[in-house]
DNA sequence: GATGAATGAGGGTTCATTCAT
DNA sequence: GATGAATGAACCCTCATTCAT
């Protein structure tokens, strides 16, 4: 018995290969017949669960973006004191995209192509309406007990907190051939996780 | 008498069409032939002046490093006050990036490719150990000055820097989407400009 | 219908066509597009059944290598008198390359190239071992029978026997032109034929 | 002082990289920026002295063939016993091909494109009447002498001294491969060089 | 006699996709 | 649901040759 018979295997299947191949290749780069034989599935398959390879690719990128998202809801922030939940959402956001370097050469590529495939995901913007809000609520608690500065924006907070961390490991090649270091060193990672801890929480701070 | 016969500017076009094309479509997205075109040149041009499609991606990319750290050298760091040499190195990322987002591209292509092409490039290297000093220099000077907190590493400084910006204009199709707003509205920009000043002064200062 | 789903004719066409156009032009020389138009066949075929152009040649040359050695076979040699055996061979040898140009031309090509191919072919050294089998035991027949000089090398003398032909059909075009002769002039092949019959028989006479 | 200014020795650069090219390569695969550079010459020096790549083609093959011409006129077989100047001149034939495998790859690919340089050269057959003149000579004295049967045709004869070592060493590769041995061994050269004369010396004795 | 720059045609190869079964 | 065979456009690159100086 050999892969067969069984669509939802043989779907998914190929889409953990589509997601290893883009994030691998880019979108330009990713070759069909590779994610086909990854996947152990015949190259016809992709065509019919998927269309054609932007619908391949805008399936991965919609499946990495729910991953994360689902991820961060498991971290409870609306529970928790303002101070934990923020120091909390920058660690875990670091540990992700250090975890997952797939994600972050999707969106590479998905920029590269002017977002095009995510413009027309209804999918990809439901996932975030919520994430959103939920920072909202931790900042304005912050700020209702004083350790916050008051109308801070979370859309500019959050792209911070990514943006320190995105940096810094998607551009890593280049970064460590001008800066003359290995930026994926044990210990230099740890410094940098310390780096933009400290970076953020101190941004949000009452000023003294 | 047609293009030729100038060797220098030949390859000036060539340079410039191929940084063009590099930056929209990535280097695996670039077509040799809309290179040659835009360039008005003979497609063998390109190999004659640059062995092959990875040595004119060198080029290109060597070509914005050297723009960007020679455009950095007039900011003249070294004699202004530390915290006017700071938000000015600020101010000036933040533009360059905004205003060559081919810079952008054309180093998420290179690390997509793992750094393949800058890894046995000396001139990249060399160009960035002196700006890497100047930072430091600054750093020392506001330090002592009672300015700055001590021991501030530039590196992962600069690299705050930059991503700030970096992953605000990289990533904005895809932001944009996820939240529902234009980060390319001149508000926004602007907005976004007040929040990288706000938050790397607020880094550096000595805690209160 | 198209010349489509019929797998093994496809692949034959496709190998011969391949095989015409290295005889006719040499490796180098021999153009992959006009042997996909001979064979009637898409281009990307001739890759999806033999990798590349090397692969294709190596398959043709194996292909030629077969057939010889598989009409060679059908000489039934091992029953012959040693003496008839030798002179069938001979006559064998001629009239093949006589009759089958393309497979000196094959030969040349490989040669050429240092045998770069046929280096990694097991199809084609197994191929050989039974037939020097062969002509030795009718050496050795020959000897004990008092007809045969003892102690010939069937490697030497085979060499010999193909030498004779293959010299004179092969560089056919420089030798009618420096001796001023039509060396395929029927009264000419004729001729060439008892000459080498008479060498090669005479060479292996016990001595008088 | 580059290499410029003397026309006969940048001429006699170029022929002598280009025959080393074209024997190497083969008249298909030889490539005029390689000769140039090797000549250290530039490439339209080529075109200037010799018209087309062709024109470079044949001046090599007439170069090659009026020094073999001109070895075989030193062996003074007009004047020596004739035995003696067949033995002579097998000898020199073998260590020529052996010594010179240029020749063998050029007539090869002369031979592969139909002789159609060669065939409007009046230098290359003036070169060869004289030639056939002498061995016919040696073959009548020996004739007359006893020796040799008579009425062998010099031509054919010649063909014979030839092709038992062109092919031999021309196909040296596949014959390697498909014999299991090596046929350049110093061991294996002697025994082919014994084996020829044997059979040359043998086939034109009188019948015992 | 000599040079570096330029040309256009075509080289082998690979691509995403679709057909027939 | 699944397969191997087939397609045509286009990919990067290289060729022998010629132009302007």
């Amino acid at each position: 018995m050999k892969n067969g018979r069984d669509p939802e295997r043989t779907r998914a299947r190929i889409l953990d290969a589509a997601t290893q191949e883009f994030a691998r290749y880019g979108l330009g780069g990713a070759r069909v017949d590779r994610i086909a034989e990854r996947a152990g599935a015949n190259k016809r398959m992709l065509y019919y669960y998927f269309g054609d390879k932007d619908g391949l690719f805008l399936a991965a990128l919609e499946g990495r973006y729910a991953h994360i998202r689902n991820a961060e809801r498991s971290l409870e922030l609306e529970q928790a004191d303002p101070r934990t939940a923020l120091r909390r959402l920058v660690e875990f956001t670091w540990n992700y995209y250090l975890e997952h370097p797939e994600f972050l050469t999707l969106l590479n590529s998905e920029n590269l192509h002017k977002g095009r495939h995510v413009r027309s995901s209804r999918r990809v913007r439901d996932l975030h309406s919520p994430f959103v809000e939920t920072l909202g609520a931790v900042l304005r608690r912050g700020a209702k007990a004083g350790m916050f500065r008051p109308g801070i924006d979370p859309v500019q907070l959050y792209i911070s907190i990514a943006g320190e961390g995105y940096f810094y490991l998607s551009n890593r090649y280049t970064l460590s051939r001008i800066f003359g270091r290995d930026l994926m060193a044990p210990r230099a990672l740890a410094a940098r996780a310390r780096h933009i801890k400290q970076t953020i929480l101190n941004s949000v701070r009452r000023q003294g």
